[in-house]
DNA sequence: CTCCAGGTTCTGC
DNA sequence: GCAGAACATGGA
């Protein structure tokens, strides 16, 4: 299957830290996304793409259902955000499946990209099924999760492993997948009632998967940026996301995005 | 060995 | 409500 884009970068897309379940290979990809593994490879405007599934979720999946002209004129408010979306133009926010990205930025927490990548392979390898595809075989991330406490500590999770396994026994899937029907807001003061999820992760969760473009995820780096360039003094992570809401507006969430990758340490592309 | 990493929770004011 | 400390683990 082939899918003709414009304003897309698969390697933005795939490598500023908002997914982690990708390798490279030659000059494309294998992409996991939930229990389903595809091969893509970008060249121009095409977009090459093997697997099961049908255009429009792998379009749904990277996000090139956005309005990308139209998302980028309303964030560009100035020369600072203008370099950072320069340097990884054609980064679009992707819609990952609800309840893989919830468990995946609870492992977040405190911890590295590499290292929430190491640990989300490990549940997929430990609870997910197996995947055969073009001669190699791969580990889809399980649809349903019942890990104690001691066997997420063995997927290297440390101490929120405890968070996790509690978030585990009082969330289902399907109650993830329904927040996106929720207001922002509403949808946000749920998950922070989970264990592991505070402001930042739920921020990931609604930004990353469940189609909130207005969120604001405040990291260490997203915090730094935000301090150095916008606020110039202390502030908190409140004080940082209301600012961004009114400076950047609607799309947010992109802005913060292009502020992470511009900011942190380049990171490797991953390999097998 | 020490420091850091896409923070959250618990504690004490 | 807000600042500080504690928290497992792997990589540099």
């Amino acid at each position: 299957m082939r899918i003709s884009t414009s304003d897309f970068s698969l390697r933005h897309t795939l490598e500023c830290g908002q997914f982690f379940r990708y390798y490279p290979e030659g000059n494309g990809y294998f992409v996991l996304a939930g229990d389903k593994i595809l091969r893509l490879e970008q060249s121009g405007g095409r977009l090459a793409v093997a697997g099961k599934a049908d255009t429009d979720s792998v379009k749904a999946l990277l996000g090139l259902g956005d309005n990308y002209p139209h998302i980028i004129s309303g964030i560009s408010k100035d020369p600072f955000i203008s370099a950072a979306i320069r340097q990884s133009y054609g980064l679009r926010l992707m819609r990952q499946e609800p309840w893989e990205c919830m468990i995946s930025y609870i492992c977040s927490a405190n911890s590295s990209v590499g290292k929430v990548r190491f640990c989300v392979n490990r549940i997929s390898e430990n609870f997910g099924k197996k995947i055969s595809f073009e001669g190699r075989e791969y580990y889809g991330f399980p649809r349903k999760l019942d890990a104690t406490e001691k066997e997420l500590r063995e997927c290297g999770l440390g101490y929120r492993a405890a968070h996790l396994a509690r978030t585990l026994e009082s969330v289902s899937p399907a109650e993830v997948r329904r927040l996106a029907r929720l207001g922002y807001q509403d949808a946000k003061e749920r998950l922070m009632e989970l264990d592991g999820i505070g402001d930042k992760v739920a921020d990931c969760i609604a930004l990353y998967s469940l189609g909130f473009p207005q969120a604001f995820p405040v990291d260490r780096w997203v915090g730094r940026v935000m301090k150095e360039q916008y606020i110039r003094q202390k502030a908190n992570y409140r004080q940082i996301s209301s600012f961004a809401a009114e400076y950047f507006g609607h799309y947010a969430g992109y802005a913060q995005q292009f502020l992470f990758n511009f900011r942190r340490p380049g990171q490797p592309a991953t390999e097998r």
